[in-house]
DNA sequence: ATTAAATTATACCGTTCGGTATATTATTGG
DNA sequence: CCAATAATATACCGAACGGTATAATTTAAT
């Protein structure tokens, strides 16, 4: 790994927290320069520009919470209990996720639907691979005779998904955990009620 | 009214749009001056600096679409009917909540929750006043025997609340109004299998 | 160790930002 | 209709913005 590399992945490692805090577009280089104690010569050698410094920031985030979940739900036994660990990470990890700003896809998403051309697109595909992550979860479950073969996956996905990005919505502007607590109890609930044969 | 309360009620409505679209920070003065074709003069006489104007903007935002969903929740009959009329709202008119940005309590509490601490407590102020409406919707139907008295209405509101801001989420962000029915038809399922006696 | 190349620091550019002082125009009560 | 006043337009301010040209330095192959 060149310097250039290593100081490439420095960059984006010190950055991407302040991108999901400040948000992509309020973020600005001197930020930028505080947080990496770097000066433009060296952020303008690694980057073409602000926007790929803040699409690489993204991606990092967004795969730094994604291959965690990836884990959890590999770690489990079952489906059912792959889909309650990823609702309990917020319940136990909330704190660590609040100080890097909340979930990267649910900030990206809400800044980047009606402009940030140069971020839509990755947020989107970002957003599609994780719900696919939790889509597989649950073929899995029915492949196991966990799940019923009746249960539409991709819809059940989506569902656990926007429960658990409501829930976060809610437990950081009131700034009240309780809430990842509501979502796992849910989840629960649809997984032993409506999910299982 | 006079003159300058006419023309700071104008300001607001150009505006507000526009910080919903471009977010709060993002929206400049030139922007403001482009929409409403008036000059700082006029936007600095009726407000004393941005970020009033940027909060007058959200809190209209924010009662716009709370007095629509409350007039809905009003003209229904019952509290299924209440509550699945919510989720249908955005079925049938999704595209003009998209024109103007999405929800505003959605995109503001993405915004605020890390910083504005001018918006922030508005924010979190306006999204308890919506749940109310729900836990209100609710707590009647339980009045008139149409829930459950065991059903704690707080919970299904906060509930039926993040799987709507969740899937406004998943809407925006794929370009896609399928989840607005999701949405709907989870509302439906709560109300008649969780919900009702 | 030397040196050519790669990397980072410095100094500067034009533009846009939010905000203000003041001049001009429009409103409104008598 | 006319003045007093309220409201809006104009011109300008310093600061911060993203970005660049170039100088200084560090890296790394010989």
């Amino acid at each position: 790994m060149s310097k250039a590399e290593r100081t490439r992945e420095f960059i984006i490692q010190k950055s991407a927290p302040l991108f999901n805090i400040k948000g992509y577009e309020n973020t600005s280089l001197s930020d930028i320069q505080q947080v990496t104690k770097l000066t433009k010569g060296a952020i303008y050698g690694n980057f073409s520009d602000k926007n790929e410094l803040a699409a690489a920031s993204f991606e990092y985030s967004c795969s730094q919470i994604t291959e965690r979940i990836k884990a959890i739900l590999a770690n489990s036994s079952t489906a059912t209990e792959g889909l309650i660990a990823y609702g309990n990470y917020y319940v136990e990890k909330w704190e660590t996720v609040f100080n890097k700003g909340g979930c990267p896809m649910l900030n990206a998403a809400v800044e980047a639907d009606d402009s940030l051309d140069y971020l839509r697109e990755n947020v989107r595909r970002s957003v599609k691979r994780f719900i696919d992550l939790l889509t597989s979860t649950i073929e899995k479950g029915k492949s196991a005779n966990e799940f019923s073969k009746d249960v539409n996956a991709e819809e059940y996905a989506t569902l656990i998904f926007s429960i658990v990005e409501g829930n976060i919505l809610l437990a950081k502007t009131m700034n009240d955990p309780k809430y990842f607590q509501l979502a796992v109890n849910r989840i629960k609930k649809i997984a032993e009620t409506e999910l299982k044969v």
